[in-house]
DNA sequence: GTTCAGAACGCAAGCGTTTGCGCCCTGCTA
DNA sequence: TAGCAGGGCGCAAACGCTTGCGTTCTGAAC
């Protein structure tokens, strides 16, 4: 048993148990110079006894500051998301910051949220993953007047760590041009309201670009835009294949949808990849099990690089520069020649 | 351009253009009584205009609480604790609670992170989502002295929301004996440290119920345990088939682990129920599109209840009550008669 | 023996709220 | 008309820390 349901220990404790003032205390335990080491030790120690720790909120009440940064995502519980958010995390906690963990969930709700901005005044800065925001969110954003990085996607005007989406959309498309497909479908997604993402729209120009280099022409017809979940990659699938000329290749938004578009194919009897080829983006740890094509985003260095800008811009002040994070092809087994 | 990078009005502001002191303006933004209809109105309405939010941090430190709860998750990156956290986060943050996010990285990490209690003196209550605590860990747990809720797993003398793990298993298992398997191996988990978690050892102790039950002997050869991973699940199921006599059917402990298995049989050539059956845990939305029979848990309801709990104690006082989720089989074509 | 520069430390004024208590009304009762 | 209750509000003391500035003290330079 410590102190049961006491009040915790304060500075004043320490400072009287050290016969010294709250004042060395704090500059004791901050390392703020003027305090011998003697003292230092001495209240070093009687700290560590009555396992005294600093309030927060008086702390962050003198110095104007929270020592939180908020990390909020969109509502779809994608690994991804979770995958970004703890490889942020240590590097957070390393540097003495906590973690504000935000979900904004459907369009309504999303913009309820820039609205009251719940991490007002409750943190120094803040991560978005992926999380689109309109002009009109985007200047609530700004009031809350604490630096934001954008971890996944780009917004203008907001530092960032992405990849070039594009690219990656070209390599995954140059990929199955170059085993020798000519028909290829692509599953891009929506939002709940039917909002673009900006993701999405990359990898759709990194689509259309593969295309145009390799002089085939687009044909709306091979591109389904379904919501971001398993069922919706397979649904997207059911759709490609019930063209009068289906795709002998599609291009996935992410694993996720590509491994729901697997099923569809599987249920439909059709193998993989000889009926039809598939590559994902993400290198999502199902893919590997699935054997699934796809170009590989490093997604932990989103989370960690994100809270690593954070934590510079926070202590130095100076704007961080954008991160262009690399990507590749990873060729499994879902891709081959058509047949 | 609301007000640049000036500070934040205070509630001297809103006082002040209100022309009445600090203390109705707390009062009538609290909602407490002993303020007109009339004023309370005008100082709301002042409030909105300059877009005042109160200082968390000073009405913490008068309050001596934080609105803020811990929410702690082990290391692995496992889909149920971004689903459970998903989950808590909208009734915590109804309650106007925010939610801290804290992630427990290896063994030798996890004395660390007990040690020091990150969380310590910056949250009202906390939620493990299924971190395994030794006892020593948990006497360092109750310093922080605030009502702490289990999320997943059972440690005496925690409120927890849980379900019968035991039941669980034999539900999986029984199915399989139901469906006319004799010789069923189970695949366990392991902490990275070799350490047992808590819902493994429920699981498991439904295995050799349901065995018993049956009046199947047990053979420990048919019992492997991995790390938390698709992989460990695949390098599992590798073992079980290098046995002389290999298991027809498997359970295994979570879906996850399932999936990873099945990629091992597939790899095998061996076919699925036919050759061997398998069952999981969890209803992984993978677990739909690799057709696995699972037992299905709410996990939603974990996150859900947890945060209810914690809005209750802090609300009422009151010790809450636990809460045991039920569980519930689902037939999919992983399992079928043995040949 | 002065003088003086630092080093080491204390004082006290914040930081922005909450809240117990007391004061001043207004309006009603006797 | 005096008395009184109670609503509406302000005062001021916390809450637990940080930090600029002033004070004391020690030791070295002269």
């Amino acid at each position: 048993m410590t102190d049961g349901s006491r009040r915790a220990p304060n500075m004043q404790d320490v400072a009287r148990l050290a016969r010294v003032s709250v004042s060395t205390v704090s500059r004791a335990l901050s390392g703020a110079p003027g305090v011998s080491g003697a003292t230092r030790r001495r209240i070093g120690a009687i700290a560590e006894e009555l396992s005294y720790v600093i309030s927060p909120e008086a702390s962050g009440l003198a110095t104007r500051t929270t020592r939180k940064v908020a990390v909020v995502v969109p509502e779809t519980e994608s690994w991804f998301y979770y995958a970004v958010l703890c490889s942020a995390e240590p590097v957070l906690r390393a540097a003495g910051l906590d973690l504000l963990f935000y979900r904004v969930t459907g369009t309504a709700d999303r913009n309820a949220f820039f609205a009251e901005l719940p991490a007002r005044r409750k943190v120094d800065a803040a991560i978005l993953i992926a999380v689109p925001v309109t002009d009109e969110q985007r200047e609530r954003l700004d009031t809350m007047n604490v630096p934001i990085v954008m971890a996944g996607s780009r917004v203008r005007g907001y530092p960032y760590v992405a990849v070039d989406e594009a690219k990656a959309g070209r390599q995954a498309v140059d990929h199955l041009i170059r085993v020798g497909h000519r028909r290829i479908g692509i599953i891009r997604i929506v939002g709940p309201e039917g909002e673009t993402r900006q993701p999405d729209t990359g990898r759709e120009t990194g689509y259309r670009r593969a295309l145009a280099a390799a002089k085939i022409p687009f044909d709306p017809q091979l591109e389904v835009r379904v919501d971001f979940s398993l069922d919706g990659g397979a649904r997207a699938m059911d759709q490609l294949l019930s063209l009068e000329q289906p795709p002998t290749a599609v291009f996935a938004f992410s694993d996720e949808i590509a491994i729901g578009a697997m099923r569809s194919l599987r249920r439909m009897g059709l193998r993989i990849p000889s009926d039809v080829s598939i590559v994902g983006i993400d290198d999502h740890p199902m893919a590997e099990l699935s054997d699934l094509t796809t170009v590989r985003q490093p997604v932990h260095l989103f989370g960690e690089t994100a809270a690593r800008m954070v934590v510079d811009v926070l202590k130095k002040g100076t704007e961080p520069a954008n991160v262009v994070l690399p990507t590749h092809l990873v060729v499994r087994g879902s891709t081959a020649p058509p047949s």
